[in-house]
DNA sequence: TTCAAAAATGTATGCGCTAACATGTCCGGA
DNA sequence: TCCGGACATGTTAGCGCATACATTTTTGAA
């Protein structure tokens, strides 16, 4: 590229300390640890560092020192309100060390998060944070060997690699399904996400039956239905679900954009909410709120989860000791008026 | 961290050329470049290599080549799935590549942004997408002396600093006004973003008014609300709406998330749409297809979006010449019932 | 057989920075 | 007056790789 030619040479460290009349090292010192050099050489230096326009090439600290100053985070996908907010949360808390994200898309393929762990150990970033699918075994391996922070999001039940940060799905998916019991709805349908490499959809299914079992109710398969995550997903799902003998009573979604496509079905079919057909949801997003009836769902502290998991990996580099390898987040069933 | 000492030491390129007995840049060269390296002598390397487990260190590699292989992305927000989208297609685009995304949320702020392209350019980031915010004059300075490609999105209209993919605002909240008119309805009431900061939602308010001036009508300041993003901001603006003198009959919104809060406030309060009150919105998220009544759109290709910036910046990096420096994607208004 | 050209490999150097240590300077107490 | 030590600064030696060239080996045509 011919416009490389044209841009002006970046100065280097060499170059200030040369203009200011001291060693680089001294110049390295005033910009990272200002306290060790002496007032008036301070001002020479940063004198100069202004007029040349100086900026630290963090490649070349980071080769020198051993630390990228990047942290990997990797999700299933990212559009997705919950893990957009995580993620969010993940690179305000990291900002504030003067870490950076690289962000890793796995579209919850196993087979690419590998890919994209080795990668990033190539790029020797400093941290790992992952999220949503089961692992391979391989993953697993060069996690562990790689001997970097890593923080794990968001099941809790499982054992983690190192540290995690989240909550129960099982006892949340419990808790919900308690609730639609204890209104008398019977019998109570499913709508979950593919159990394949997603270890939050299997405990929810779990929780939802442990919960049925729990009332010496029979969960029946044909009332639990595995989709997508999106809307038409949800409707679709809906629209399965009334061809069955049973006569549903209510629907517990695995998030809240299922509950809202099923939601938008019983309102297309005229299906009273929640008269004939209850709905309970998960994640507690926006629409939740808005939405008319307002959403029963499952509150987690999305952004809290993000900021919280940037902060332990923050600890962790800073070479402190960090109490609470597994950091429970709690969460809160949310009762509206579709139950 | 004592973790680090007993992780073992990474094989280094050097090690692998003594144990298959070659030169270090014989090994660079089967790594990088296959076809120069005699079949023999790959096979002894390549065996080495794998019995190492060596991953190159790309932090060393970007020091001696000038090239980090990562690219910044700096977006106002993460939690709007038209943005989350654009992303996803930047990331797989550029994933083809071997480059990786640094993420870098703006949270609209003109300011914060500036930062961040300071630190990006830093970390010697080889490109750098933005998307949003109206710049500082700062920013573009250090973008403009960078040389590096710069691909700005969404609104087109403004000059770009480089290259710039997206679809023009004004035009398409005109036809989207215009669509609203010929359907009769009057007055016609626009809630938008702030305009601080933000050229889209500027460009979007005066497509809407230059639509109704060419109708002979005169925009109703009272009739123009700005609002936040969200679905609660939605349905306030529309409470709004409802205490002026002027009996509002349809709404353009500035995007579905903002219509679809504006939908519910008129569920809430019995206001049939489109009888008593027309919505369109903007983005044609999965919602607008599936809210009932369905909700007339602006369809824009987010995902295309991102990718075709993605490949904008590749095939720059790549040294060939972008005949197309700016992208309208265009936009397609997808009418439904709401209208 | 001979030699130029092509192919395969090696050598030297340094990217821009930092860690660890070495040196120099100034102070007050014995 | 001398010296130990706190403070300020400089020196040396890489980090692990790639670039640019030098060198060696092989190839094919005269």
């Amino acid at each position: 590229m011919p416009e490389n030619k044209l841009s002006p040479a970046r100065a280097r460290l060499s170059d200030v300390a040369r203009a200011a009349g001291v060693s680089t090292m001294t110049v390295a010192r005033a910009l990272r640890d200002p306290a060790k050099v002496a007032p008036d050489t301070m001002q020479r230096v940063q004198k100069v560092l202004r007029e040349t326009g100086y900026t630290p090439d963090l490649i070349a600290r980071g080769l020198a020192s051993k630390r990228s100053g990047l942290v990997a985070v990797i999700v299933p996908v990212l559009t997705n309100s919950l893990i957009a907010e995580i993620v969010q949360g993940l690179t305000d808390a990291l900002a504030d060390d003067g870490l950076h994200v690289v962000l890793g898309v796995s579209d919850f393929q196993a087979r690419e998060e590998e890919e994209m762990i080795r990668t990033f150990l190539s790029r020797r970033v400093d941290a790992i944070y992952l999220s949503g699918a089961v692992r391979s075994a391989e993953s697993r391996r060069m996690l562990l060997a790689s001997g970097i922070p890593i923080v794990e999001g968001v099941n809790l039940g499982d054992d983690p690699i190192d540290m995690a940060v989240g909550h129960s799905n099982l006892a949340a998916a419990y808790e919900t399904t308690r609730h639609l019991i204890e209104r008398g709805y019977d019998p109570i349908a499913y709508i979950g996400a593919r159990l394949l490499d997603n270890d939050r959809a299997r405990d929810r299914r779990r929780g939802y039956e442990a919960a049925l079992l729990g009332a010496g109710r029979t969960p029946d398969p044909l009332l639990c239905i595995e989709a997508a995550l999106d809307l038409t997903a949800g409707a679709e799902a809906m629209r399965i679900l009334l061809t069955r003998p049973a006569r549903v009573r209510a629907v517990f979604c695995y998030s809240d954009v299922l509950a809202a496509g099923v939601h938008f079905e019983c309102q297309r079919r005229g299906i009273a909410i929640p008269g004939e057909m209850a709905i309970a949801g998960y994640d507690d997003l926006e629409i939740a709120e808005q939405i008319v009836p307002t959403l029963t769902s499952l509150r987690v502290p999305r952004y809290e989860i993000g900021q919280r998991a940037g902060r332990m990996i923050c600890q962790r580099l800073a070479g402190e000791q960090v109490d609470e390898k597994i950091v429970n987040t709690g969460f809160e069933l949310v009762v509206r008026d579709s139950t």
